[in-house]
DNA sequence: AACGTTTTGGCACTAAAGTATGATTCCAAA
DNA sequence: TTTGGAATCATACTTTAGTGCCAAAACGTT
């Protein structure tokens, strides 16, 4: 924070200062016109970047969101959802059963519905389309 | 491509009509003087912008380095590597052998051999271990 | 209370995945 | 030339995964 009061205070200064220079150029003669106008540019060309870097890093770390509105869009239940988080996980169905406090059979049916909603042959591929829905 | 030209030379044909425009206010007075500079500041902070986002997209999206060092520290070979990359997108051991031109008793072998290098019992807990591990 | 959806579970099968063991070929390093 | 690792494939077997069909609780809504 400190930081970055002091980089902007620098900042206003230079362009006032800036801004002084180019009416003295003028006032004295238009020799150093284009000069003058250049060190503007580049000047809030690169205040431009800066700014624009700063903003961007804020929400741009490792954000994959998840896409809520996609589940239910695909109609997966919230059973369906915990079964396919523990599947990416690298769990078995005995596993998932365990996890869940279920029987194999009830994760086998989940799983079964789970693939033709995702439109998957495995649960592998089930992992990989679930990815490119960031629903996972 | 194409549209990029065009937004290019708009942007370069604005500027030169920028840099024209504040010649003329100066010989005819200085009334407008802060009004001319301050055009120009605004649109080249615009510029510089519109330039860093486009700079910053292009290598931001999907940068998971992959950790090629790792991938020797398991001493996981070329070929199972390859069958790792195939799992990873949810293929079966027959279309990974139709794939890479093998029987599927290979990568079978392949496979087996990789669940004991990565310390996983199954495929899909193989495909997680390897994300974290960053080799896929 | 009646209705629809979700969740749960069983059973019988088929299909894939994974293990164990053994064998052959190829290639590079000792 | 011998040696060892990598890659290939097979056969036999065990274990998971996945399908189909059915059925009964559980739950929320009207």
């Amino acid at each position: 924070m400190k930081k970055t009061i002091l980089v902007f205070t620098m900042l206003i200064l230079a362009i006032f200062l800036l801004f002084q220079l180019s009416k003295y150029t003028m006032i004295s003669g238009n020799l150093n016109f284009e000069f003058a106008i250049a060190s503007i540019a580049i000047v809030f060309f690169f205040i431009g970047m800066y700014l624009n870097k700063k903003s961007l890093h804020k929400r741009k770390v490792p954000t994959t969101e998840i896409n809520h509105q996609k589940i239910q869009d695909l109609e997966i239940s919230n059973r369906e959802y915990e079964v396919l988080q523990a599947i990416s996980e690298g769990l078995s169905n005995k596993e998932i059963a365990i996890k869940l406090y279920l029987s194999e059979s009830t994760i086998k049916t989940h799983v079964s519905n789970l693939l033709v909603k995702l439109n998957a042959k495995r649960r592998t591929q089930a992992i990989q389309i679930a990815k490119e829905h960031q629903i996972i």
